[in-house]
DNA sequence: ATAGGTTCCGTATCATGGTACGGAGTCAAC
DNA sequence: GTTGACTCCGTACCATGATACGGAACCTAT
């Protein structure tokens, strides 16, 4: 679908207008010309570059980019910059890996507070110690 | 160790004093008495017991939760509520599980950007399309 | 040709989680 | 008994990523 209205890009990427608008301030989204020289149009219109964009924005940010770092991204696509694109790329992994490793953790200890927050008044519910040693610990082993 | 100084407290929990001060005042942490009635201390004095809410603290914001779920957190455990307990906590895991997929599926296509930008000029560098179908996608299954 | 929804743009405001500042008070060591 | 580090407290400010507001211009369907 070609040439569609900034309401239609944003609805594309689940996003509000607003948002839009505040990533071509960041300069993350190109801000088209105001249709062409001689037939007046006014409004701004995109297509399907910018649809793409607006998705690499968003999964670049769940991959725990910062907009910043989106911004330096596209100019280096635009360069073809691939020593730091490579840097960019391993050290996102690296903190992907160690966050992954943290959430494993908090999950497992989650697990623990909810199981031993059984309905029943009775039995442990230690909300304040759910991390600390996630489950079954020994006296000394 | 018992009764430290709020920067012993800080450093205790990798954090600043500020920080402590913070969580103070968003109700986090206790703000103790200063020193006893009749010898005139004027610097309040932190123990275990605050060591150990600050730890509490940092682990479940690593889990994902906010400053705020985390003072409700405390709360539950105060007045021992476990359905909601329970239910905070298998909400998070679900999250948790979310974003560990997410997080997981944003690695692989920075570990295929990753390769294919290799150093030299030559070959694909495909930055803005890294997000797209992470690897090997075939024309027509 | 007029009503209504959009767009445009600048500017302001928000939510979250802090971090900084400044001046007065306190404490410990020398 | 003074110096230097730490504490206290209120208030201000910061970074990030949006979200809201308001008035003028625009565009489309009736």
């Amino acid at each position: 679908m070609h040439s569609m209205t900034i309401s239609k890009l944003a609805k594309s990427g689940g996003v509000g207008v607003e948002t839009i608008r505040y990533y071509q301030r960041r300069g993350l989204i190109d801000t088209p010309d105001r249709g062409d020289s001689f037939s007046g149009a006014s409004i701004r219109r995109y297509g399907d570059p910018d649809v793409r964009r607006l998705r690499f924005i968003r999964a670049a940010q769940a991959a725990g980019f910062t907009l910043e770092e989106i911004g330096e991204l596209i100019q280096l696509d635009r360069v073809d910059d691939r020593p730091r694109a490579r840097e960019l790329a391993t050290r996102r992994i690296e903190a992907i890996d160690a966050k992954i490793a943290e959430l494993t953790s908090a999950r497992k200890s989650l697990a623990g507070l909810a199981t031993s927050c059984a309905s029943g008044p009775a039995g442990p519910c230690p909300i304040l110690d759910a991390f600390d040693t996630p489950l079954s610990r020994k006296p000394s082993p």
